[in-house]
RNA sequence: GGAGAGGUGGCAGAGUGGUCGAAUGUACCUGACUCGAAAUCAGGCGUAGGUGCGAGCCUACCGUGGGUUCGAAUCCCACCCUCUCCGCCA
């Protein structure tokens, strides 16, 4: 018999032995994120474990023992029978156990699996998005001597058709045509070339299309599932479920997925320009008009595998990474540090930047950078030999290096002109070959 | 899609249904030798879980799931994946 199945083979994100020793004090933590830890509940469950495990594990001993005696008698022919009716005796209640306990441990897995990682012990606590808190500011948001158009009415002559979109894939989609798409690819290869040729990662380019088991390992099932987009493949209705990723961070942080990483592999850092792909289930009607909220982006993505001890390190430098993006970009922008309440399901620490939009006259989320620590790496079995020899959990980080539409948005927005012409970046122009400012065709 | 081969420890690679959790090599750790290192020699070295103050004892794990058996890495069934060749295809 096997405890260890194929649903729970990816341990819990949280520690099981934390669970089991410090509920407590994990309930009060997870508390903070606004989650009712059900103590009571998980104990029983843990009870009723710990009765049907130790059971099953005698019986397991004694019929290993049995069957042994039998292998030693047959080998010295000699008449095994008595044992073997002995053991026998022992085939129902062992079944009965046998057959019980993976049920068992599948729920505790189960519940463990939908218990978000623990916030580090100076996140700020909060219930929503009003208990964040701010951590700087950089750049002036620009102040306008003529009547400023928001991202949709500047796009609209340059080629972002909504029209276009809908009429192909429905509402939340874009089309984009002539100069607005050759902004949007200029700003992607702008932002690969800075965190390869300035930053030190490696360019990675992944599969959009992932199993379960990738998503699982970074957090978003099983509890996300209506968040993505599930695919079929042709010809195969009854068969796989894959997903459109919702974000490169599934790709290159499972590329480390059980792997036993040696010391000096690590850091790890990748990037990688990928279309994200997310159903926005529970998003109502936020944000319908423009490309704020679409089911289809683009985004650079960056992720680093680091040793345990220099993960919060290594989450203020990504935040400097994708701050020189929005720098060289001219876009102002604020970091803030998500408070408990708003962080997400695998994150022990996030900062947001967020962009000014003049048009919304405010600061909109353009990254998000997270230290995950051990969390993602527990649910993907990502390891590295430590100096001392043993298999240790890495820590995960990742962050956004930035989302391409909503850079367009804020470009197209920041540096618009009064004639309705957007004036390129300096930093940006050597890829728009030249360029200084994208105008409607005549 | 067709034909074949294969999935075993960090890696490589053995394994007649019965002390096989698994030979061997390599990597790694410790010790000896050395001024130091290399080489050499000796020892150690998988993961997870249960139980115990502890040395320890016990259970599970050889791609995944099921089956046969007193007993499965080994036999049977299904599935997944990888590789080679053919076909199709951007």
């Amino acid at each position: 018999m096997q405890l260890i199945t194929e649903t729970n083979r990816n341990c819990p994100m949280l520690d099981i032995q934390l669970l089991r020793n410090q509920i407590d004090s994990v309930a009060a933590r997870l508390a903070t994120r606004g989650l009712v830890l059900d103590v009571a509940g998980f104990q029983a469950l843990e009870d009723e474990r710990k009765a049907l495990q130790t059971r099953t594990q005698e019986l397991q001993a004694r019929r290993n023992a049995l069957s042994k005696q039998i292998g030693m008698l047959k080998g010295k022919g000699e008449d095994a029978t008595a044992v073997m009716a002995e053991v026998g005796q022992l085939g129902e209640e062992l079944k009965a156990c046998e057959q019980a306990l993976p049920g068992l441990l599948e729920r505790i897995n189960d519940f463990a699996s939908r218990l978000p990682n623990l916030p580090q012990a100076d996140v700020p606590v909060g219930e929503d998005e009003s208990g964040n808190v701010e951590v700087r500011r950089w750049g002036n948001p620009r102040q306008f001597d003529f009547e400023l158009r928001d991202h949709v009415d500047l796009g609209a002559p340059l080629g972002l058709e909504f029209d276009t979109g809908a009429r192909l894939s429905g509402s939340r989609f874009a089309f984009l045509r002539g100069p607005i798409a050759r902004l949007h690819r200029a700003l992607a290869q702008f932002m690969l070339d800075t965190h390869t040729l300035e930053h030190g990662y490696t360019e990675c380019y992944t599969p959009y299309i992932v199993n379960r088991e990738a998503l699982y390992g970074t957090g978003q099932l099983p509890k996300f599932k209506e968040d993505l987009f599930w695919v079929l493949r042709g010809g195969d209705e009854e068969g796989l479920e894959q997903y459109l990723i919702p974000t490169a961070e599934i790709t290159l942080t499972n590329s480390v997925r059980e792997e036993v990483l040696t010391l000096d592999q690590l850091p790890i850092r990748l990037t990688a320009h990928s279309p994200c792909f997310r159903s926005e289930a529970g998003s109502g009607g936020r944000d319908v008009r423009g490309m704020i909220r679409q089911h289809q982006f683009d985004k650079v993505e960056m992720v680093q595998i680091v040793e345990p001890g220099k993960s919060d390190e290594a989450l203020e430098q990504m935040v400097g990474h994708a701050e020189a993006i929005l720098k060289k970009l001219e876009l102002p922008y604020r970091v803030i540090t998500l408070c408990t309440g708003d962080m997400g399901f695998s994150a022990a620490r996030t900062y947001d930047l967020e962009v000014w939009l003049p048009a919304q006259n405010t600061y909109r989320e353009i990254s998000s950078c997270s230290n995950c620590e051990a969390f993602q790496a527990r649910r993907m079995q990502a390891r590295f030999k430590n100096a001392q020899g043993k298999n240790e959990l890495v820590h995960t980080l990742n962050g956004s290096g930035l989302a391409v539409g909503r850079t367009l948005v804020a470009v197209l927005e920041n540096h618009q002109q009064a004639d309705g012409s957007i004036l390129i970046p300096a930093a940006l122009r050597p890829y728009m070959g030249g360029v200084e400012r994208i105008e409607a065709p005549l």
